[in-house]
Parts: C-alpha cells; structure tokens; sequence
DNA sequence: AACTTTCTGTGATGGCGGTCACTTCGCCGC
DNA sequence: GCGGCGAAGTGACCGCCATCACAGAAAGTT
C-alpha cells in the first residue's frame, strides 16, 4: 500500500482513479514504469494491451491531427487511470499520451485484468462508474465546442482544471497548482494561443483570474462561471 | 424473446444495443411505454431514475443551447439503449432526448437495474463494453470538431449514418434508411444548414452521394472517407 | 550578468463559415 | 390540379477568430 498517499485526492471524478483498495489490489501484481517528461507513453492507432495507473506525475491526453496542431483532451495526474479503453475492448488507442513532468506508472496488462476481473467482478462496477465520469465530461466539452464562443471555451476550461487540480488559498481564490502555459489551455479550450493571451489579459484587468509566480489563479470563480453561460 | 427479431442488426457497437439474451433477461420486467414523433423523452438536467430500450422506433439524442441551437449527439434504433447514466451514477439527464419517428420503449428503473445486477454482475461487462464504444465515437467526434473542415464533418456524419442505418444496394452503394433532412445532418456535424446544402450538391455533382426517393445515398464511400482525410 | 530559449502580449490582415433574405422545389391535402 | 407549406438551393454580406509577424518578458543556462 503506498506510504505517502496525499491527504486531498482533488475530484476523483475526473481525475477518475478507482476506489483505493480495488485499485490497489488490482495494480498488485502491476508492473512500474518510468517515464521522463516529454516522453510519449503511447499515440493513437497503437495496439493497446494494458492501462496504466499514475503512481506519480502528470501526462496529458491528446489528439494530433495531420497538420501537428494538438488538442489536449485531459490532464491527468496521481491517482488516475489511462489507457482503460483497450483493456475492455482491444482495439487500439484512442488517443496518445505524453508526459508532461516525470512520472512513475503501474502497468497493468489486458490479461491480467481479465483474470483479476473473474475473481473480482466488482471491478467492473467501478469501471462502469469511471467510464461514465468520463462520458459525461465528454459531452459537456462537445456542447462546449459547439455552442461556447471563445471567452466561455476559456472560461470552462480553467473551471475543469480548478476542479483537478485547484487548491483554495482563501477569499474563494483557487491556485491552479500545475505549471499550465497559454498554448496548454489554447489546446484544451480548442482555438488559437494569441485568443487565450487577449481573453486572459483582459480578465486579469477585470480582477477574474491572475497570476501567482507563474500558475493562474481563479479569483472570482463565480465570475468566470458567469462567462461559459452564453 | 422477440419474434420478430431483425436479421440485420446493423453495427450493435453504435446502436449500443446488449447482447441478446442479457438484454431479454434485464428488460424482462420493464414497463413498456409509448411515444409519439416529436415528443419528449427527458431533458438535459432532468432527474434520471432510469434507462431504456427503443424496442422500436427512431429517437435522437441532442443538446440545446439556450440560444435554442441544437446540436445532435446522436440517432438511436431498435435495440438500442438511452439514458444509461443516470442508472450508473444518478446524476441528471446529461442531454435531451425526443422521438423522430412514434417508439415504443422499455424502462428500467434505477432499483431494478440494480437488483439484477446484484445477480448477474455480467451486465456490468456488457455496460463496460457499451461505454467504452460511446466514449470512442465522442472521442472522435471532438477530434472531428477541432480538426476537420465543414466538408470533412458532414462526410464523417454521413458515415457514422451509413454505420448505423445504412443498407447496401449492390455497387457498393449505401443508402440510409431514415428519413433525415439537412437540418439534421447540419445539427449532427454542428454545422449551418446552408453549407449542407453546398456541400451536398457539390458531392451530388461529383456522383459522391445522390438522393433516391427522399433518402440520401451514399454512392462511393470511399471517396468520401477521403473527404475526412483533411 | 550576458545569452538563449521559451513563453506572452498585441496589432494587422484575411478567410471560413454563419446569418439573412429570397427563390425554387417537392409534397400533401382538398 | 391548384394553392400552401416546409424543405432545399443560392447569393450577398459580415463578423469572429485563426494566422502572421513581431516586440517584450520570463525563465533557464553557463
């Protein structure tokens, strides 16, 4: 069992770990991996034989499209799980995965799931419960894509990652505690890097968000929120 | 079991259907209700107390913008199952749902879904294996958003059509069985309707697709994959 | 502290695609 | 067959946002 497991497990919903005594019985027999940052895990199309869980670190998943613009579909950090899709249904990723600082992994193959998940059906349960998380957060970004003009786009995407990785520092202003640059959120939000640089400036000036030695921060989250309605 | 079974259940993994005799036993003690075209299943936010099977008929699920844009997530068919989330997590409705065509549905609540799991914890793989094709399709579908041009959205829309209610016609020729107008496949791709029109007679000119007796066809698939590519 | 590299700010420009305003077509009912 | 009505075509315009092109600021690096 881990000896240092952090007090505050922000959101699991989305950070989508499993309930701490399956996933530490499940990971059990798992193998650990490293991977430094900047290191890709996996790309898209790759056969896919196991998921990973995030002992340590933070990746991004992600999208490329032919031209080489990125849209980063999630930030995922300690606790989560990647890579699911391929152990239920085989077929290759989905998506690719970098990381963005060090990480350390557990490995855990297809097979091995299967065989623990004939024991222990109750894994199934969680999964079922993970997979829907991410299914609704799914759909949330596709209405967003859709009916959001860029300010809201922003907006929600500062909001989700308040969620995962904020932390309250008083007064209702949230710290987004991971080294998060313009391009980052560009690619999240889907538009242009120059349009988060105008959009963000012109909320620092009307007091929602700022920045502390480098890593944004919410200061009125309800403002911002009042920007993703229309 | 159902007499009248369809011969050609076509893609199960978009339909989202169960595997058969699961699907008979879990609904075995659902109640069954009726539904006229245009009317409402369940709103985005509702409470959700329960999922159902479209034993027939033709449904849609979309979102509405609050400028009254809709956006469609997708058109389910006999055998298909809608609003399984809220039987998972219990939150609300995450979108809305309406008959295009008069339905006759199947509904499970929330307790009697979870009795029979508690019995038969297979269901949760077969639930497992539903999400994880949905969460593909969203997945891709976000990609499509960020990366594709028009052209290559609507192209995507009327495969994933020809996916799911498609039916070949010799020469390689797909026709979709449905009756949909460019309104939907504007709504499907989050497109203007206007540039469906465009593009479509564009494609009409060049033989990609044609219109036989109100239904569109789809002439030559493979140019029209080549349509998404970029 | 100088240098380099990577981020961030901001204006200018252009194009894709949405919106508006019609026209034309096809389909149903009488 | 003839009005009527919703769906489909088409052009003109126009705004949002991506792109380009730099200038400035930070943040590492030796």
């Amino acid at each position: 069992m881990g000896s240092m497991a952090k007090k505050i497990l922000p959101n699991p919903s989305l950070l989508s770990g499993l309930p701490g005594h399956l996933s530490t019985n499940l990971f059990a027999s798992a193998k650990q991996a490293r991977i430094a940052a900047d290191e890709v895990l996996f790309l898209a199309g790759d056969p896919g034989d196991g998921c990973y869980r995030i002992d340590e670190g933070l990746l991004k998943v992600m999208m490329v499209s032919r031209s080489g613009t990125e849209r980063i579909l999630a930030f995922l950090g300690e606790g989560a799980i990647v890579g699911e899709l391929s152990i239920i249904d085989g077929r290759p990723r989905s998506a690719s995965v970098v990381a963005v600082r060090d990480a350390t992994l557990s490995f855990l193959s297809r097979a091995a799931f299967e065989d623990f998940a004939k024991k222990h059906p109750e894994v199934y349960q969680s999964l079922v419960t993970l997979l829907a998380a991410r299914l609704r957060e799914t759909d949330t970004v596709v209405a967003a894509e859709s009916f959001l003009p860029l300010r809201g786009r922003v907006a929600r995407t500062l909001l989700e990652l308040a969620e995962n990785f904020g932390q309250d520092v008083g007064a209702g202003r949230i710290v987004i505690h991971q080294k998060i640059g313009q391009s980052d959120l560009a690619a999240m939000a889907g538009i242009a890097r120059e349009n988060v640089s105008r959009i963000l400036n012109d909320w620092k000036r009307r007091k929602l968000v700022s920045r502390l030695s480098g890593y944004y921060c919410l200061e009125n989250k309800a403002k911002l929120e009042h920007e993703v309605e229309l």
